[in-house]
DNA sequence: CTTCATAATGACACAGGGTGTCATAAGGTG
DNA sequence: CACCTTATGACACCCTGTGTCATTATGAAG
């Protein structure tokens, strides 16, 4: 298997170590994309301002719009983990949503700039193709929000609802934070929470 | 303007008639995405299977996308009929919700074959490309859900995170009972407005 | 019936996204 | 130095989506 994993950041032993560096070319694309907009730059464009060939960048960047969301991994990562964690704090049972605020709040602490992310944010807004990505992207997260929620004794109807509405409503947060100049995206987080509640109790 | 409305469905006076029937080419298309799969029939077997040419498919269908979001329109449309009725009955003040509800509700009455609105669910639940689309087809939805809101005294950032959680949660109700062989969509859409709460009252 | 205006149709060409194949280059390891 | 592993990119595809433009079919006007 040749192309496995792009990015092992594990140690290697032997052959032509790597020479691209994927987050310069994430930074220069949204550069480009600043610069020129987004669908007038194409993937040619990137790779010759890397140089390296396109095909090359299609094996760090799987899509023209992962060089925009892979940078949002982290976050979601970091949300991710967030959830587990609060499998294990669960003694107060009063809040059944304590932990999909966690979740929601935690990716922001990993963001190392804030004002890149926003930038990133706002290209996703601007670009319908790329807001829709955001159901593919938080695909993964919504399915670990739906486990959280059922292992809480949630049913499973609903927690496949309310995952899907807290997807969106934190998308949204993100979105509406973005536009604005604002800090702290934490504010924005919270209150799309409360727009949510569990049926039963 | 020569490719101004496809489908004017209007009085027209002179020129030569179309002998296109869209509904017939989408059928068509939905048939063969159950046989050979939805990324491995290309649009030119679609043009070819209608006896038409691939620019003419386009012309009544501006992407591949729509040949199955586009049977999905009606229901769109009658959901958003229902919001702007429900401002003016609104005298219930109580259940600041219950126009989503109505809106939810009334797409299900204009739907003539649930059978076929099952089938094209499915496709599009099994495609992420297709759902993500959801975003896009459902966008002016949410427009109109936010815009009602803020119409009953919703503050403005609630009502873009409820309209955002109640569009995503109610998608979701469609895709549940698209997977299952229950007859009646209600009371998947009713489950799925039930997650939601306005944090005011 | 002839002519004209209108609008549908599709042939052609093109840019760009995404994929597979494969020869080559580059650098560590022995 | 020889070898071996792996990154790299050149090449060739297919498909989506768009623009242009000549052609065709039809109803309406004369």
């Amino acid at each position: 298997m040749p192309l496995q994993d792009p990015r092992p950041s594990g140690i290697r032993s032997a052959g032509r170590p790597v020479t691209i560096d994927p987050d310069a070319i994430a930074s220069l694309a949204l550069r480009l994309f600043a610069e020129h907009g987004y669908e007038r730059t194409s993937m040619e464009d990137i790779a010759r301002g890397a140089g390296i060939g396109r095909k090359s960048l299609y094996r760090y960047f799987s899509s023209k719009a992962d060089l925009i969301w892979g940078g949002m991994e982290p976050v979601i990562a970091a949300s991710g983990l967030a959830l587990e964690v609060a499998r294990d704090a669960r003694e107060d049972s009063g809040d059944l949503l304590a932990g999909l605020r966690a979740a929601a709040v935690a990716g922001v602490a990993v963001i190392p700039d804030l004002s890149v992310s926003r930038g990133r944010l706002r290209l996703i807004a601007e670009h319908p193709e790329l807001a829709s990505r955001s159901y593919e992207s938080l695909a993964p997260q919504r399915e670990r929000a739906r486990r959280h929620l059922i292992g809480l004794g949630v049913p499973e109807e609903t927690a496949g609802y309310l995952s899907a509405a807290y997807l969106a409503a934190t998308f949204e947060a993100w979105m509406r934070w973005a536009a604005g100049t604002d800090p702290d995206p934490v504010p924005y987080l919270l209150a799309a929470v409360e727009v949510l509640r569990v049926p039963g109790a």
